[in-house]
DNA sequence: GTTCTTGCAAAATATTTGCAAGACG
DNA sequence: CGTCTTGCAAATATTTTGCAAGAAC
């Protein structure tokens, strides 16, 4: 993603776009996954972990993220959704119990559930737990 | 669930059943949903955490648990399933966003998932987020 | 008596906040 | 100037371990 698409982006959402934050935002789209805090401080390199904390909680507060959790805690991914307002996070994600990454099924998408009367659903967090393909490799 | 039936569950996933594992087995299995260490803690009182990790952590080596992630944290449940080598949790949870509880929807089962090549699955966490029905309630 | 279990305290992590300096309008 | 943002340090919260005393076999 180009600066010049996040800016638009962050402006989408009411955003200011600091530098910052387009540093964040950038690393989140080249992950291409849902990120914890400790990946993009490696991936970062060049902001403390409090600043990227603060984007990520702002980013959340409008939309332009979400999270879901797994077993190396809370994971940040950008919502690919067009409304601007909502967190819908419609495919599937994979988490690999051997090296820890959890990957996006985006030819996955999520099924119809039947919610019983009375829940309001605003997001889906469905993730699989098994043994990725290239730990799978590195068995053998 | 009576210390009887939980004595013979211990012994069919080879855990000596101390007076404390028992306490935490019978606290799971009365909340009938994944619970937190917190919400562990809070409701025996009598355990020191660290012994509470402690059974947890045997519990799910011997596949007697098995844990899923919310953003309160890690949760535990209680294996229903009868191959005491698998960890296999197939329903839906709920969890949610007001109140933090997370419950189980042991009417909706997890729906089939065409997994691509080369991804073993293990487990899968399926949660919805959203508000819960008390919650709901609550707002007007 | 040897091994397993437990509680307490403390170490190791992870998350979140306060505050003063700097950037931006 | 006044408000927003940032980095650093520190406060909190959470998870995990070391160790000595006690229980079980």
């Amino acid at each position: 993603m180009t600066d010049q698409e996040l800016t638009l982006l962050f402006e989408q959402h009411g955003i200011r776009p600091t530098a910052n934050r387009i540093i964040v935002a950038k690393a989140l789209a080249a992950g291409h996954c849902p990120m914890t805090m400790a990946e993009l401080e490696d991936h970062i390199g060049s902001i403390d972990k409090s600043g990227i904390f603060r984007s990520l909680t702002l980013f959340r507060e409008h939309h332009l993220v979400h999270t879901l959790e797994d077993s190396e805690g809370v994971r940040y991914e950008l919502c690919h959704s067009h409304d601007h307002s909502v967190d819908n996070d419609m495919h599937m994600h994979f988490h690999c119990e051997q090296c820890g990454a959890t990957i996006c099924l985006e030819d996955l998408p999520i099924p119809e559930v039947a919610l019983p009367e009375g829940y309001q659903m605003q997001s889906a967090n469905f993730i699989l737990k098994g043994i990725c393909p290239q730990c799978q490799k590195r068995q053998h």
